[in-house]
DNA sequence: CAGAACTACGAAACCGTTTTCGTGTTGATA
DNA sequence: TATCAACACGAAAACGGTTTCGTAGTTCTG
């Protein structure tokens, strides 16, 4: 087993001090040339690699960025995790990635753990249950001391910090006026009951079209479902009950839920009803017929956050002069299908 | 901004010695019960932590597990990465995350970044270039300096270190089999043209389940797909060419794309054509007809792999006996649905 | 009352780097 | 020949902890 090498072991061999190993490796002019050759030669010939977490105790700089996120089997968040990866691994950055699974407690645990020493800055997207707790003083805390975050996506006002959006209500609203210029004009909402920004914001958008149309907002046209296990026969109620055209869903998996609904009730998509939904996933891109939905772009999402993360991390923190907080917005796009005309 | 407050904070406001204050807050028999009072009492008024990197360098010991897969944005990966990190969370192992793209040089670059000490052992499933080149330096090399190292999915016999696996000749001979007793004959595999070893040894468990039926093995009937952008009027002329009964695809994405082909030429599944894939993602359960496959369990996988890893981790390895290594088979099962009768 | 034993703490080494500063040696200068 | 800069290197502090060991001061023992 050939253990790691360290400047103390070439230090002792080459009969020279650690000082002197140490600026020859870095090629300083203060080393002469003959001793420089020398360590360099030991160096590579026992393929000695400076370690890691010492440098990061000497430099009080990781190189490491916290992630956290609600969910890892989800496709969105993954799109943007490869973006935030491929810009950090770009700059020299590794991500350590922490899953809240929408628990408000797994959300503090995981930042406290991390906040110690371990990263740098926090890339995050609230958990459910923070959202519904309003609770934020895990991301107080980690901000006052000093610890860039960059929120995206799921975010929230009452921090102030970089975040990352896309233009949820702007995307919703033309999906929705979309629908409403072939024609349609029963146009129902399908939204989560959990209290989301994003479902909120995209509820805006929708009454707002509607409003802007002189079409009048109707409660019953609100379907909520739940996150897991939804349930069918509730679902083609609602079709029944109300004569629906078309349809607003605030993600893919709702969306294909309802299309399979109205499809089993003998009604064609999209000449009887329309569907539009969020997120770009394999389910929109390959459901028959194929979902209209909103692409989030989560990988320049992702890029973007680390990009602000990283810029943040790397400048000299002026601790006279104020810090000031961008919110960049991410602008979304209808990807028109097969479920619309 | 509050900074984080050091055992040398402590010790100088309270006017003892670093090495007092560290053991008050381990609570040590050695500190008089006032002192520790105190010590206490200060630490948890000023929220003291202790820092992560500086323990990490006196014990040679993270408590970060380093993962490398070849892609993040891919149901099955993500299904196994949760398990990892729900098992490493549990037992306080923070988890780092590299993707290498299917790129040999990324993942040695990954590999040689988290080895110096970022890291104290490595979950890995090879990448298709890795597989292609047959070149595992880069893992022999982690292995020799005593980094241990698990393997899931795409392993390698040329590595000796802790594997886990599904029983994928097995399955899918199960599978063939079952084809073959609703009567199928024609039976088709659908895989993909860069070679991994997963997929041959599902082509395996394919052709032993014809042999042992006395069915003959016809090269004309093996359709090899490329990973990405995939031709569907190529697929349509292999369904028209044969005259295809059934079909076993190595992955989700393949199946739905064939049965989309063969949808459109006017063809029912299942009784014109019945179909099985691999991996239980939201295509085939949301997908008309939804599809039988086979659910290979990833998060159990990474449970398993994450378990292996931190058990070698933590056994003190006894340097005089032999390592010994152990491959633990996930045994995956055939979801049926209606894509099979 | 001398010596032992215990109590409660501090000094210092150590983990593996980086970096500042000090110093012995050399050759050039006045 | 005394002075001085340049050169080449080493000692030591620092990052923030843990841990071993040494040692004052007190109490117990015979």
């Amino acid at each position: 087993m050939k253990k790691k090498i360290t400047l103390k072991h070439i230090a002792r061999e080459l009969e020279v001090s650690i000082s002197t190993v140490s600026k020859a490796l870095k090629n300083s002019e203060e080393i002469s040339r003959d001793t420089k050759e020398k360590v360099q030669a030991f160096a590579k010939l026992y393929n000695y690699r400076p370690n890691n977490i010492a440098i990061s105790l000497k430099n009080k700089r990781t190189r490491n960025i916290g992630v956290i996120i609600p969910d890892i089997v989800h496709h969105f968040f993954t799109t943007v995790f490869r973006g935030i990866e491929k810009f950090a691994n770009s700059r020299g950055y590794n991500v350590i990635i922490c899953v809240s699974d929408e628990s408000f407690d797994k959300e503090v645990i995981n930042m406290e753990m991390l906040a110690n020493g371990s990263i740098d800055g926090f890339i995050m997207s609230l958990s459910a249950e923070t959202q519904q707790k309003n609770d934020f003083n895990h991301l107080k805390e980690v901000t006052e001391q000093g610890i860039p975050l960059v929120l995206f996506d799921r975010v929230t006002d009452e921090i102030e910090c970089d975040k990352v959006i896309i233009n949820d209500k702007e995307v919703a609203y033309a999906a929705v006026q979309k629908m409403i210029d072939s024609g349609k004009r029963k146009i129902a909402l399908v939204t989560t009951d959990s209290y989301f920004n994003v479902s909120k914001k995209r509820a805006e958008g929708y009454k707002k079209a509607l409003a802007d149309n002189g079409i009048p907002f109707n409660e019953m046209l609100v379907l909520t479902l739940p996150y897991q296990e939804i349930d069918n026969s509730y679902i083609e109620r609602f079709f029944v009950e109300n004569d629906i055209d078309a349809v607003l869903c605030v993600n893919e998996v709702f969306a294909i839920h309802c299309m399979g609904a109205v499809q089993s009730l003998g009604m064609h998509i999209p000449d009887d009803v329309s569907f539009v939904g969020f997120t770009d996933g394999l389910l929109s891109r390959y459901f028959v017929p194929s979902l209209t939905t909103v692409a989030q772009h989560g990988e320049q999402m992702g890029e973007t956050a680390a990009q602000m993360l990283i810029e943040k991390i790397e400048t000299e923190i002026e601790e006279h002069e104020e810090e000031t907080y961008r919110t960049e917005i991410i602008e979304a796009t209808l990807l028109e299908r097969e479920s619309t005309k």
